[in-house]
DNA sequence: TGAAATGTTGGGGCG
DNA sequence: ACGCCCCAACATTTC
């Protein structure tokens, strides 16, 4: 009789689990384990929103692996001393698991694969979490891709090849037999996921972590949204996204299962309409893979610009900007858009994209201050922190980073909300103290006039703040300061 | 997956 | 009828 752990990282899930389908298709008995062991990502441990979702997610893939036979046996300590004494206690003959590229794991993974086959265990680690494997794409020249579009050519070519090659999601896996010796694990809550005061107490209300919630948005926004995606997408009152990351960064469902899916969107509706919004789905699955190879060939990236030239860059100094960074942190920046978002941000662990990158402008570009910090309040505050789309987005946006915004586009953030929120709807939702200004005056009220302003109960300085930066100067200093920087 | 400045064009008002 | 100016609307350039 011969016993498999299968330790779960982020691949939260029973379908298209390459590492679980193999445990139990090779072996007798099948112990599935989770290890909580943040200190082994080291300032990359998940933030407060994103322990939150990592507590309900677990609670799921427990609920989920004990109907199909065996639940999971949480540990919390070290992966490899809590691997070896589980291993040990259910005579397992092999370790299987899901391949992640976080610089920190990679390497983590690789001594814990030596130490296993050293002590004798069978250890072996699959592909699932990406579409491809980083080194499997490269440019002409052999190296990685900095530049979106080709790195996207050559994806979707071949994906294509692949599917007709067969290439499809594994079967969920939906019997396991259990081991006899199985220990019961940890409780949920010893592991400490869930934060002390009741922040997130709001989250439900937009978010059903785990397997099933995620294969529900997936049907939900394939059934409807996907129709409107390329438009709809920029404007953050609709509800054009999909709400996948926070699903997909866990592995709550696969990359490949969402492309399988929406590739046969296409073919079952063959309308342009369809065609043309699906496909552009599809490219930002490619961003998201696009992170990962990134993050995979430049490990430093996390913290450092990838190109060296913006290493000099004249950020301001922490002591000159702590007051503008907690401003922009809390929502009471005076430029409605950016304190909708980050409002967004607080209350609901998500924000929208369109407004992801007004916001981030706004920080980097009109307040300049490094991005590095705004990637910090994202990682604690966002239940889709990704250490690879969150470098990529933050460095993309501070111009510093592969196929990256140019220096010298800095948005509006007055012009933006008016022409992707030109109702206003999403600035009232979040920032409910300007509900009552006309669509006019809500995306700059500090150019209103006073007549508007009291008509809408606005009081400039008391029931909202002046904006804390000026759009036109600080653009201008902002041009100037990369200006130094340009070769 | 910008914004602002600058350049060009063409219709209409007007003397 | 004609030239002149204004200025929106659009296009191009620059940051």
């Amino acid at each position: 009789m011969s016993t498999a752990l299968v330790w779960f990282r982020r691949d939260l899930r029973l379908a298209d689990n390459a590492a679980l389908r193999a445990a139990v298709d090779r072996h007798d008995h099948v112990v599935p384990v989770f290890v909580h062991a943040p200190d082994e990502e080291g300032d990359w441990a998940p933030g407060g929103a994103s322990r939150w979702w990592w507590h309900h997610a677990l609670a799921a893939l427990d609920e989920s692996l004990a109907a199909a036979g065996a639940p999971v046996v949480l540990r919390r300590g070290g992966s490899l001393v809590e691997l070896r004494k589980l291993a040990k206690t259910v005579k397992a003959d092999a370790v299987y698991w899901n391949r992640l590229y976080d610089p920190l794991l990679v390497e983590r993974d690789t001594k814990i694969k030596a130490a296993l086959r050293e002590d004798g265990v069978e250890a072996e680690s699959f592909a699932g979490h990406l579409l491809f494997e980083p080194h499997q794409l490269k440019t002409g020249g052999g190296g990685p891709y900095r530049v979106f579009t080709p790195f996207w050519r050559n994806v979707d070519q071949r994906l294509r090849e692949e599917r007709e090659g067969g290439r499809a999601p594994l079967p969920t896996v939906r019997a396991i037999t259990p081991s006899p010796l199985a220990p019961k694990g940890d409780t949920l809550t010893s592991l400490g996921l869930l934060p002390k005061l009741d922040w997130a107490k709001r989250f439900p209300e937009h978010w059903t972590p785990g397997e099933v919630g995620a294969q529900g948005r997936l049907d939900a926004f394939c059934r409807t949204a996907i129709t409107d995606y390329r438009k709809g997408r920029d404007f953050p009152a609709i509800d054009a996204t999909s709400g996948l990351s926070p699903h997909l960064h866990r592995g709550e469902i696969s990359p490949l299962t969402v492309v399988a899916r929406v590739e046969r969107l296409i073919e079952e509706d063959r309308s342009a309409g369809v065609r043309a919004n699906a496909e552009w789905f599809l490219r930002e699955v490619g961003w998201r893979e696009f992170a990962h190879h990134l993050l995979f060939h430049f490990p430093q990236t996390p913290t450092e610009p990838l190109y060296e030239k913006f290493a000099k860059f004249p950020w301001r100094r922490k002591r000159d900007y702590a007051a503008d960074l907690e401003a922009w942190q809390r929502g009471r920046t005076g430029v409605p858009i950016v304190d909708a978002g980050m409002r967004q941000l607080w209350e609901t662990g998500w924000m929208h994209n369109r407004v992801r990158m007004i916001v981030a402008s706004f920080l980097t570009k009109n307040l300049l201050i490094p991005w590095q910090e705004g990637a910090a309040w994202f990682w604690d505050t966002l239940v889709d922190a990704d250490l690879a789309n969150n470098t990529l987005g933050w460095q993309w946006v501070a111009g510093c980073g592969a196929d990256a915004s140019p220096y010298f586009r800095i948005f509006n953030a007055a012009t933006q909300s008016a022409k992707f929120d030109a109702e206003g709807a999403y600035i009232r939702t979040f920032v409910p103290e300007l509900a009552k200004l006309d669509d006019d005056s809500i995306h700059a009220p500090w150019e209103a006039k006073p007549a508007a302003l009291k008509a809408a109960d606005v009081a400039l300085g008391r029931s909202y703040v002046e904006p804390i930066a000026d759009l036109k100067t600080s653009r201008e200093r902002a041009l100037a300061a990369y200006g130094e920087t340009k070769d």
